[in-house]
DNA sequence: CGCGGCTTTGATCCTTGTCAACTACAGTGG
DNA sequence: CCACTGTAGTTGACAAGGATCAAAGCCGCG
């Protein structure tokens, strides 16, 4: 079960044999429990080991010299955290867990063992790289250009999007706190109170507890001026692609 | 001397064999000129080639449905435009030169050949996409969380240790025009202008005549918090690369 | 029942956007 | 060489989005 996860991921984008989904099986060499708030890994570490998502939320982030912090990716479940420090030596940022996280850890040798012997899971894995930076950009996007109120509603089509991408989401639940997407939406916990209040007025989403819930989901969309087209599913790989896959 | 620029990036996280740098000296299929201000690669498009920047100063950017351009990369010399275009089908922002710009067209065949016979190349190769991330990810943090006066003091200072990098920039010139640095900091040139009045004020650049120069470049890095860690500048690979290259 | 951490709310201030007019300058054609 | 034109940079008045501060309410949990 546990492996599914990353199998139906990857699955969306190359056509895993049995070789692959078996390899892909014997990856996990354990798995263990984050709490809410715990980092998971630090800024200026050298892991030897790629983390994997199964549960829970977390998020990279940055630390500013006042204290306050940003940030700048979210890791939902079937989401690995540090694929690139298999390259580059060290962490420049930190990865937390946001709220409860099981998280599975595999041994960087794994990583070359499973791209030297699967192209299909080679090419897979650097689609999910690119894929993350895409997603980069279009915080950026957001950031740079976008109101806090459309941020928030594209954030949370984001969100939802790609939960729905592992067969998670279906209750249309942002599995995140106030400070938390303010974090990450780069305004304060007041702003985004006020903000939320006018996308309950529009009648865009709804509070649930303590969680907010998407109550108009095209409404949303539209208001966020949210496009998937940056999450590249579904979509087909380039001819070259194939043909490394292929050849 | 057109590869040397590439050889020369490359160069500074592996050590190229003579047999690298011939390798690297075919890879151009021909350069062509593009004026300041047209599109290099449009959004939507599936480009056959790599392209790399030989000379000027070029972007990534996305349109906004209210007709404003958020700029999402710079791409200075040395730079490959779109590698991950050699998996992902599909461009999903556009490429533009910003100055009138020197670029050559590699075909996506020889970045197959390259990776496949030099494991040196292609760990430089993945070493390059996974800084122009964390690159990204600063992006989000002075977007997100810095003043436009201490943003814009930081980007002058990231451009600079850029040109630095590939032997450019002595002398202290940012080589973009005002509508440009406002597209790439998320702010209108009016307030650009302001921003920069207090920075001149401070003594920390100076006009030169369009251009903007670093007169005080350690002032300007305290006063932008630039901490060029993020750039992965000769940094060790991890140990993993290194066997990997090696091997 | 009471404590501690989230939310909620209001007042006020700061940063940045908008609008609009004005200036400097490079390039063009006469 | 000069006037003409378009583009890029400048300036000031004003508006709006969002931060900050402070206090009050709410909720979950021991």
């Amino acid at each position: 079960m546990i492996d599914n996860l990353l199998a139906r991921k990857l699955g969306q984008v190359v056509s895993l044999s049995t070789q692959d989904m078996a390899l892909l099986d014997r990856l996990i060499e354990r798995t263990h429990d984050v709490a809410g708030g715990e980092d998971i890994i630090e800024q200026g570490q050298e892991p030897r080991f790629v983390h994997l998502v199964l549960e829970g939320v977390a998020c990279r982030y940055k630390m500013l010299p006042n204290g306050s912090r940003a940030i700048v990716g979210l890791l939902l479940p079937g989401d690995l955290c540090d694929l690139h420090i298999t390259i580059l030596g060290r962490m420049d940022h930190n990865i937390s867990a946001l709220s409860d996280c099981r998280i599975a850890t595999i041994p960087h040798e794994k990583i070359i063992e499973m791209t030297s012997s699967s192209r299909q899971l080679a090419v897979a894995l650097w689609w999910s790289t690119l894929v993350d930076e895409a997603i980069l950009r279009e915080w950026l996007v957001g950031l740079g250009r976008r109101r806090a109120d459309r941020r928030t509603a594209h954030l949370m089509c984001e969100i939802l999007a790609r939960l729905e991408a592992v067969g998670q989401g279906r209750d249309r639940v942002v599995p995140l706190g106030h400070q938390q997407m303010a974090d990450a939406l780069g305004i304060t916990p007041v702003h985004l109170h006020r903000v939320l209040a006018t996308l309950k007025t529009r009648g865009l989403i709804v509070q649930q507890g303590r969680r907010i819930a998407v109550a108009d989901a095209d409404g949303l969309r539209d208001y966020g001026h949210f496009d998937p087209d940056y999450l590249h599913r579904d979509e087909r790989l380039s001819p070259l692609a194939e043909w490394v896959m292929t050849a």
